[in-house]
DNA sequence: ATGTGACTTGGAGTCCGTG
DNA sequence: ACACGGACTCCAAGTCACA
């Protein structure tokens, strides 16, 4: 519930971002690679988006990262 | 996808579990606080439920911890 | 005070496109 | 390679009765 513009979103949409640039990697290439569509990558990573875990955790996954990166500054 | 009896959410389970008993508190009393039903937390603590970050994030709150703190093991 | 199955519904997540 | 939108589908979210 209240989904857009939620802080907690921001931030860990921020997290990704960040992460995923730092690997090199298009949200194309890391959205088929973690089998979820490519426009709720973008949706994360602009914070409008409220993923549950296990797609937190497949993202994370595939970046070699865990959960727990993607939560930091929350 | 691929909701019960998945590894991740099993983890988490007992991770807010441990937590909560750490602190003292009832399922009931949790879930007033967090303004979740009372059920909806069984569910997650015996990892059959996918939740989303902002709900993980409203638990980690009462139980005065972070969502890093729900993910370990992870 | 907690586990559980069944239920409804809003939103998570997908698929098509555009600039 | 990404933001953004419309129109979907299907599951997370939230509730209930009962054990």
């Amino acid at each position: 519930m209240t989904s857009s513009l939620d802080p907690t979103l921001q931030t860990i949409g921020k997290n990704l971002r960040r992460i995923r640039v730092a690997s090199g990697r298009s949200q194309e290439g890391l959205a088929l690679d973690a089998a979820i569509d490519r426009t709720y990558v973008s949706q994360i990573e602009r914070g409008i988006a409220n993923p549950s875990i296990l797609v937190l955790k497949k993202i994370a996954s595939c970046l070699d990262a865990n959960v727990s990166d993607l939560v930091v500054g929350t």
